[in-house]
RNA sequence: GCGCCCGUAGCUCAACGGGACAGAGCAACGGACUUCUAAUCCGUAGGUUGUGGGUUCGAUUCCCGCCGGGCGCGCCA
């Protein structure tokens, strides 16, 4: 993987390093690209860290660094001292073009980076109950845990995409209540859908679509096997429904995991055994602990009620041993803001089983805040009030609402006004970048339509950069590899979308100065065509990281 | 009260696990289409990075205190 240019700077620099300093091999430097042209292509700290052990000025040691990497560096025309202690590399434009005909023949493979080596990894998210509709929040979820995947797959891990289906609990059976409350509404009772049940009105669409097809008898069936229908008919409707969303939205899972089946197959009840076993539990009020404060949780937590029945946090340790015995290396949990108070027992669990440090890997989503006229839209199931993920896809379309949900670390807060979205569409930063692509494929439509020649991308790459414009995209493109890296180290998309912007931003200025198809200079518009189909490799294998169409024309 | 997230241009956000002059996009202003898609480009303007300290060659970034906003703190899930 040579053309991680980067990476081979960084090889040469940490040899010249423990030249320097023996001692001092762990020096966390950076290589990146540097924002001005006038400081070179790319430029290193390392000078500024290696001053701090040795007690001497930045610039004198950088002024060393650079004297032992000068002769060192295949493809660097030239390496320089500025600033502080910054020492900059330019690369020799015979570099960067043997690099361009690489990414010609990788193609749909370029950006590949193996650092993943096959280990298997799970990505969990989503996993909403199936007790309503999808809405916004879980969107930005669902965007997120499936870029993430598919970053993480073209960084060379083995991934699965799992979604957990909290099928068992209280809240399910609520759910079966409720269905049963708006079913006998229907039929002209006068009931009332109990405390924290669910109000919303998708339960009585259902309830009608239940009436239809079995009538008011079953309301005559035994309590237990009419609680079972209720509950088991709107967990089924509402999964189909949630499915179906995701499908729309482009999400995919490979496994749709239930939580019931775990009680059933005696999972729940052998972790329990084997958390007793290893003297991490004790009963208290007649319910049974576990002792994840000897983990750093705020108290105990409860796994048993008193009431005998396990909670939800019980059920959920018996998931991740079930996780862990089917031979993932590391697991990734998406979860909700909501849910991060639940970080610390869940880490405390992993560790009365014995599992590794680095097995589970959680994420917190931060909310979404919907604004609809400068007026806030809050989002909670349980109220019945929402808005759904259908309703923002149809009023903003699917490209438009991932790329919103992916340019931001999801970690922080997101603020999302549709009717700005919906009023701007035309400026959404998501058209920025697949109008670069639509454009390319014209370019070429117009070549074909003119009858145009021109000398093969691979041979053409020989005649060489003319200006700036043409060498900012070359290095925009072979620094794609890097950024899949990178976000897949951090598990950040949002990398991709800064980068896709910057791409699409260097193409757009190279196309507005330089005409492309000169038949009067062949060699320059054959250079030229070479350039746009390495952009268009480049977006497409990005654009399609997001899950995000590649639009051959708008 | 305790814990987590956040505070950067008028608005939405960057700044790549301390680095060069804090950058983009909207919004504002001025230019570029008889020529490959103007959903674009070129340019101008816009900042005491919430605030007060500290750590050091250097802080938007790390630490502490305050101010302001969001979310949690169940034998719910």
């Amino acid at each position: 993987m040579s053309y991680l240019v980067l990476e081979s700077l960084k090889e040469k620099i940490g040899e010249a390093l423990s030249l320097l300093s023996p001692s001092s091999g762990q020096i966390d430097f950076v290589v990146e690209p540097t924002r001005e042209k006038r400081h070179g292509d790319f430029a290193t700290n390392a000078a500024f860290l290696l001053a701090r052990t040795l007690q001497r000025p930045p610039r004198e040691v950088a002024q060393d660094l650079k004297r032992l990497l000068e002769p060192q560096l295949l493809g660097v025309a030239r390496v320089t001292v500025a600033g502080g202690g910054f020492i900059n590399f330019t690369l020799e434009d015979a570099f960067l073009l043997e690099l361009l005909g690489r990414v010609l023949v990788e193609d749909e493979r370029f950006g590949e980076v193996d650092i993943g080596k096959g280990k298997k990894v799970q990505v969990e998210f989503v996993s909403v109950n199936p007790t309503g509709p999808l809405h916004v929040g879980h969107g930005k979820c669902a965007a997120f845990g499936d870029a993430v995947a598919r970053i993480l797959k073209k960084a060379g891990f083995q991934v699965e995409k799992e979604y957990y289906i909290n099928d068992a609990g209280k809240q399910i059976e609520l759910l079966g209540i409720s269905l049963e409350v708006r079913f006998r509404q229907l039929l002209g009772e006068n009931v009332d859908i109990p405390e924290g049940g669910y109000r919303g009105e998708y339960l009585v669409d259902i309830a009608q679509e239940l009436l239809e097809e079995r009538g008011a008898g079953i309301l005559e069936l035994p309590v237990e096997e009419r609680t079972k229908l209720f509950r088991e008919y709107a967990v089924e409707k509402i999964l189909a429904e949630i499915r179906r969303d995701l499908d729309d939205f482009r999400v995919f899972f490979d496994v749709w995991f239930s939580e019931r089946s775990l009680y059933e197959n005696g999972e729940v009840e052998y972790v329990l055994s084997l958390l007793r076993e290893k003297g991490y539990t004790y009963e208290q009020d007649g319910a049974l602990w576990l002792r994840t404060t000897l983990w750093g949780d705020d108290k105990d937590r409860v796994l048993i009620r008193e009431n005998g029945a396990p909670t939800y946090f019980a059920s959920d340790i018996a998931y991740h041993w079930n996780k862990w015995k089917r031979g993932f290396a590391r697991v990734i949990d998406i979860w909700g803001a909501d849910h991060h108070g639940y970080i610390p027992r869940m880490h405390a669990a992993m560790k009365a089983l014995g599992l590794p440090e680095d097995f589970l890997e959680i994420f917190i989503v931060q909310f979404v805040t919907l604004l609809r006229g400068g007026q806030p839209e809050r989002m909670s199931t349980r109220q019945g009030e929402f808005v759904p993920l259908r309703s923002l896809i149809e009023e903003v379309g699917v490209d438009a609402a991932r790329y919103y949900f992916l340019m931001r670390d999801p970690e922080t807060h997101l603020e999302f006004d549709v009717e700005e979205a919906k009023r701007q569409s035309m400026d959404n930063p998501v058209y920025y970048v697949q109008y670069a692509h639509a454009r390319i494929v014209s370019v070429f439509r117009e070549a074909k339509k003119r009858d145009l020649s021109w000398v093969s991308f691979q041979e053409a790459l020989r005649f060489g950069f003319e200006n700036e414009d043409e060498r900012n995209l070359a290095k925009a493109i072979v620094y794609f590899p890097e950024v899949v890296k990178q976000s897949a180290l951090l598990r950040q998309p949002y990398l991709l979308c800064n980068y896709l912007h910057d791409l699409a931003g260097s193409f757009h200025s190279f196309y507005n100065l330089h005409r492309i198809l000169d038949p009067e200079n062949v060699p320059r518009m054959s250079f030229r065509l070479a350039l746009c189909r390495l952009t268009q490799i480049v977006l497409r294998n990005a654009l399609e990281l997001l899950g995000i169409s590649v639009p051959e024309s708008m």
